[in-house]
DNA sequence: TGTTTTAATGAGGTTACCTCATGATGAGGC
DNA sequence: GCCTCATCATGAGGTAACCTCATTAAAACA
């Protein structure tokens, strides 16, 4: 736990001079994994509830980052979409996410990388028994 | 990352029965690591505004599970300490916790856990150059 | 056709933080 | 010994990121 919250921390340092808040960047990150998708997906994605994910996407519309179209198969849902603006944006949180990791991670050589992947891996990989 | 948030919501999930929030959870615990503290100090080592340090102790407090006391050195401060409560409490999540953990890490080997551990110690021990 | 469900959002609340101002105390200069 | 300045906790008031509940429009079903 005190290496992935070090990991965190630095992952935020380097989100930091982007002037995007974390529930943003994460929200950004997640329109841009889903390409246009309706609110509910993305609330249930981000793990929240479907009101607030209305406010994070308000958010990034007023940021220009985002857009809201309509979903052509149902008139009641609303589809986000990124803007040319959040693609560019995303690219340089994704950079510097990078970027942040490769320092981090330049502490162990490429196979202690793939050994750590691989254990963490199998932690992860245990279903909720 | 998605190893260490899967095991996140683990520690989250057994504080759940306890009726502590997490930040409550946090406080109790370095509180109990750090023995009688000044509030100043707690908030240094939470990472949170000597204000902020303030309402978590008044939230345990009123619980019964701290108590705050005269600093003898210094008639300003103002030390918090754990109740036999709070040391009761302070156990109980703490074995949830650390059940938790062993059954995520059931899922490794001993070798695997240390090489896991011995990994993770590596990329902490990091300074921030 | 009418009822029920579902999508997004308005209204208003909570939690865990924050900054700034204040009163009491401690510490250094002279 | 007194004066200034720093430091301790806390009052007052603010913010971000969530929440629930009520509302409106549209879809689904019977």
């Amino acid at each position: 736990m005190l290496a992935a919250r070090s990991m965190r921390r630095a992952y935020a340092d380097a989100m930091a001079d982007y002037d995007v808040t974390p529930s943003q960047a994460r929200a950004l990150r997640t329109v841009a994994d889903l390409g246009p998708v309706r609110l509910s997906v993305l609330a249930e994605r981000l793990r929240i509830a479907p009101r607030s994910a209305t406010e994070v996407v308000d958010d990034l519309e007023a940021r220009g980052l985002v857009a809201r179209g309509p979903d052509p198969d149902d008139r009641r849902a609303t589809k986000v979409a990124l803007t040319a603006a959040g693609e560019g944006l995303r690219d340089r949180l994704e950079g510097a996410r990078r970027a942040a990791s490769d320092q981090r991670l330049a502490a162990l050589s490429a196979a202690e990388r793939d050994q750590l992947a691989a254990l963490l891996a199998r932690l992860v990989e245990r279903p909720a028994d």
